[in-house]
DNA sequence: ATGTCC
């Protein structure tokens, strides 16, 4: 199999190539075809440098002077610093081999329908096995590849935190609201007029003492300093979007749930700067792992925490500027926005408890939650919580605590109850549908062992971003694909970014039906209806 | 995904 490779300039790392080395490249330097010739030409026509004569491992700081060196070093995702005759570059880190990793831990992936690329099994697979802590790894159906950790994954971690896994928009994810608009109101062409409404979504809500008083909840403030709270009811860049959407169908009887013709709104956000300072903070060179009790993986837990909380606020603010938008008359809203000059705390209070009973769900699915582990049976099965980890768990399986780190997973229970969730979004992109999910628990799965407690949090990228913007502009070339071709079909999109209308495209993800229903043959969830963007946000550009 | 980063 070919490895990719990174080709980078040992005085100078920032200058970078990346290189495939065929299956067929010769670990022998001396040898003609010899990978070392290969990294060599790559170094002269793309970095520049013109006798390139030494080649490290970066981090190690190891040579690669004879065909063993070539052997044991080169792998998938490898760094080669080329050097004219210097010594390495760097800090030379051992590799840790710690007592607590698992080189055989299990990895399942739930997937059949949905197309899974390898390199994502790869990075799953290898995550997995060199991190320490990890007893269990879960690829859903919208596996695939990040920089370096795969997103639509899920890691199980005894007693180490890994923040890297969670990545950096730490608490994204999304929430569902009631709007009060009739589907008559935003099908066809109506959309369109809908769309129209929807300004002054852009900048920065307000002052930063409203925002302050935004950010208070049950737990106190989550305010994290007016740099980041700045960008509070915004919805940023990337996968991030809010919705407009008809249910369709749905077999929810439940008062709190989706009734077919509801009008709602899908805010999918997270955390905008300020996650990604939390994980510079901890994600520090050689510290990619926190064990647990260090006073490190405390704080590390306790800021995580204050983003994921930040995050679900923003949720909470770009729904009600939203709000101010689409229900005008609506007095309550106003708070939303920017141009009502009064507000008092109490007209905040009211504010958000009107907000609340919109909100349908609301759920993380980038963060670490502390977990029993193995899951029990939830207690609505008719079982009483002591009698599980008794009886059930109690001497054959000790109960123990496991950190279950999401990246691009939904969670399959309500974090505070522990309780399954009646319902969860699982978003296709822009026209395509939004499947509404409920949670299985069986014993078939172990009560959600299989599944990590997790479920896919979309349809997932089946195109890396560079691939979709060069292949979909050429293929969409002369056509605006922002409004909906003929009938009643599809979407208005709002998206003033040129780049994002293709890397976003429906065609740049997977299908959404069969990432459903891989969840469905894996007993992990069923689809209990479905829903239709009528507008979908992105970014709006207001000065054109 | 990001007031991005060498």
């Amino acid at each position: 199999m070919a490895t990719r490779v990174t080709v980078a300039n040992n005085a100078k790392q920032s200058q970078k190539a990346p290189l495939v080395l065929p299956a067929a490249a010769i670990t022998d330097p001396a040898a003609a075809g010899s990978m070392q010739s290969l990294v060599f030409k790559t170094a002269q026509s793309k970095l520049k440098l013109k006798k390139p004569t030494r080649v490290f491992v970066k981090q190690t700081g190891q040579e690669l002077i004879n065909e063993k060196d070539w052997k044991d070093n080169i792998r998938s995702d490898a760094v080669l610093l080329v050097s004219t005759g210097e010594e390495y570059v760097g800090v030379k880190k051992e590799i840790i081999i710690h007592e607590d990793i698992n080189p055989s831990c299990p990895v399942e992936i739930l997937a059949s329908n949905a197309p899974i690329e390898s390199l994502s099994v790869t990075q799953l697979t290898t995550t997995t096995r060199t991190l320490p802590g990890i007893i269990h790894a879960v690829g859903q159906p919208d596996l695939h590849p990040g920089t370096k950790f795969p997103i639509g994954a899920v890691f199980a971690s005894y007693k180490w935190i890994h923040p890297p896994l969670i990545g950096g928009d730490i608490g994204c994810g999304m929430a569902w609201f009631q709007l009060s608009l009739s589907r008559s109101q935003v099908d066809g062409d109506k959309g369109k007029k809908v769309a129209e409404k929807l300004r002054g979504l852009e900048g920065p809500w307000r002052t930063q003492e409203l925002r302050e008083l935004w950010l208070q909840d049950k737990d106190g403030s989550c305010s994290a300093g007016e740099q980041w709270d700045s960008s509070l009811g915004t919805i940023g860049a990337g996968n991030h979007f809010a919705e407009i959407q008809v249910v369709e169908e749905s077999a929810s009887d439940l008062d709190n749930g989706l009734r077919e013709g509801d009008v709602v709104l899908l805010v999918h956000s997270g955390s905008r700067g300020y996650g990604g300072s939390v994980l510079k903070k901890y994600a520090v060179e050689s510290q990619t792992s926190l064990e647990e009790g260090t006073t490190e993986a405390a704080e590390y837990l306790k800021e995580h925490d204050k983003a994921c909380r930040w995050a679900k606020a923003n949720r909470d603010l770009i729904a009600l500027r939203f709000l101010a938008c689409l229900e005008p008359g609506n007095e309550v809203w106003q708070l939303g926005a920017s141009d009502v000059d009064h507000v008092d705390s109490a007209s905040i209070e009211r504010c958000k408890s009107a907000l609340q009973a919109r909100r349908v769900v609301d759920i993380w699915h980038n963060n670490v939650e502390r977990v029993s582990w193995p899951p029990s049976p939830p207690s609505a099965m008719g079982l009483d919580k002591a009698v599980d980890s008794l009886s059930l768990n109690g001497s054959k399986y000790p109960q123990e605590h496991v950190y279950v780190h999401r990246k691009g997973a939904a969670p399959t229970c309500d974090p505070e109850s522990h309780q399954p969730l009646t319902l969860l979004p699982l978003p296709g992109s822009r026209g395509t549908p939004t499947l509404i999910l409920q949670p299985s628990f069986s014993a078939a799965t172990s009560w959600g062992l299989k599944n990590a407690l997790s479920l896919a949090h979309g349809a997932g990228r089946s195109m890396s971003r560079a691939k979709a913007l060069s292949s979909l502009s050429q293929k969409y070339k002369g056509q605006n694909i922002l409004q909906p071709r003929g009938g009643d079909e599809g979407t208005w999109v709002i998206c003033d970014e040129k780049d994002l209308v293709f890397e976003e495209a429906p065609d740049a993800y997977k299908d959404v039906q069969a990432v459903g229903q891989d969840l469905v043959d894996a007993g992990v969830a069923t689809i209990v209806g479905w829903c239709r963007a009528r507008v979908s946000y992105k970014v709006r550009n207001e000065n054109h």
